[in-house]
DNA sequence: ATAAAGTAGTGTCGAGTACATACTATTGCA
DNA sequence: TGCAATAGTATGTACTCGACACTACTTTAT
């Protein structure tokens, strides 16, 4: 293996490590922080425990078990689902949100760059990790807004899959059935 | 806090987790992997547990722990200092090296870039882990070659602060008494 | 329609792991 | 010699993993 990959794969472990140490704080583990912080920014119907599972390349059972976690702790609610009788989904406490305040040391670190290395520096590691994501075949995980299934409606918005209207500010929700427009457009992943 | 430095973290804990998913093969996890890819680049006066813990931002006691679990799968090796009683240092086994041959997800997305890309995207990874590591007063560790007490001398090289010759190779090893040579000149960490 | 087979969503369990804390042993310095 | 600082370790609690179990939905074949 040429250095130069293996050092890009040791640098992102230390800068992930480095910022997770710092998340034990507010008594909840970097896993429990980064599934809150993914509710938080996921639609109505990517709540659910195989979504955070999905999204964190978690297993399932630990998905289930930080999330039972982020209950007891009362920083989230659980919600089954009228419409299917295994699913379960989730919402942010008004104490979750608060615990999501906290500005963590990439952010802080990012605080320090000017725009231009900041809007590069993310459109590459989208790259990464979509190709990373395609090699592990999961699930790219995008905003609303620039889904295959997105429509423009006076409204605000319409969801073709789900085939249900939008409501005000889910345009900019995660969703877990997020589609590529179509191949050759221009659409930066987020 | 601005949504492009959450997307960045965001961004970085979802790369450094799909990447770690692929870890528990091998029967060893991430940590583990992680800890034997440092002590197989580090120096010899670099393979202590504390330094494996300042590395990876891990504490003292689990750094410990990390590392009994490789000695007991015979990755690694512990020797115990004949100048500080208290100090062991350790060496991977031909057996770790074997298992480090693994090629990682992140370092099979980054074989798909050209040079300049990787180039570009480690210089900048650097600064950020630099600038973290200052946030957090860590050490930054660093190849013995660009370090401040690096002497070049006909044989390869001298270390300064230790007062000892340095042996082929090592000068491209991780040193956990690297310094910055001085302030304003070139060096790129690493 | 109804039963059987298959799939998907979630939860439970034992083993190993990460943290915080408290501890022993060694070193270095006043 | 005394005493603080350092290196490493043991312990208790909470957590993550893989494997398995359970239930609800979906599909297919009667």
């Amino acid at each position: 293996m040429t250095p130069d990959l293996t050092r890009t794969h040791d640098l992102v472990d230390r800068l992930y490590r480095l910022n997770a140490a710092g998340d034990w704080a507010d008594t909840l583990n970097p896993t429990q922080r980064m599934a809150l912080a993914y509710l938080a920014r996921a639609n109505r119907c990517s709540r659910c425990p195989s979504h955070v599972a999905e999204y964190m390349a978690l297993t399932r059972g630990t998905a289930s078990q930080t999330l039972k976690a982020l209950v007891r702790k009362k920083l989230i609610r659980s919600q089954r689902s009228s419409k299917d009788g295994r699913s379960i989904s989730y919402q942010v406490t008004e104490q979750g949100l608060h615990v999501l305040g906290r500005v963590s040391l990439v952010e802080q670190v990012m605080q320090m760059m000017d725009m231009e290395f900041i809007d590069t520096f993310n459109a590459q590691l989208a790259v990464l990790l979509r190709q990373a994501l395609t090699l592990r075949q999961n699930k790219t995980f995008g905003l609303c807004r620039s889904c295959r299934h997105h429509k423009k409606t006076d409204l605000g918005g319409h969801c073709g899959l789900l085939n249900e209207p939008l409501h005000a500010g889910e345009e900019l929700q995660i969703c877990q059935e997020f589609a590529e427009k179509a191949p050759g457009m221009d659409t930066v992943s987020d």
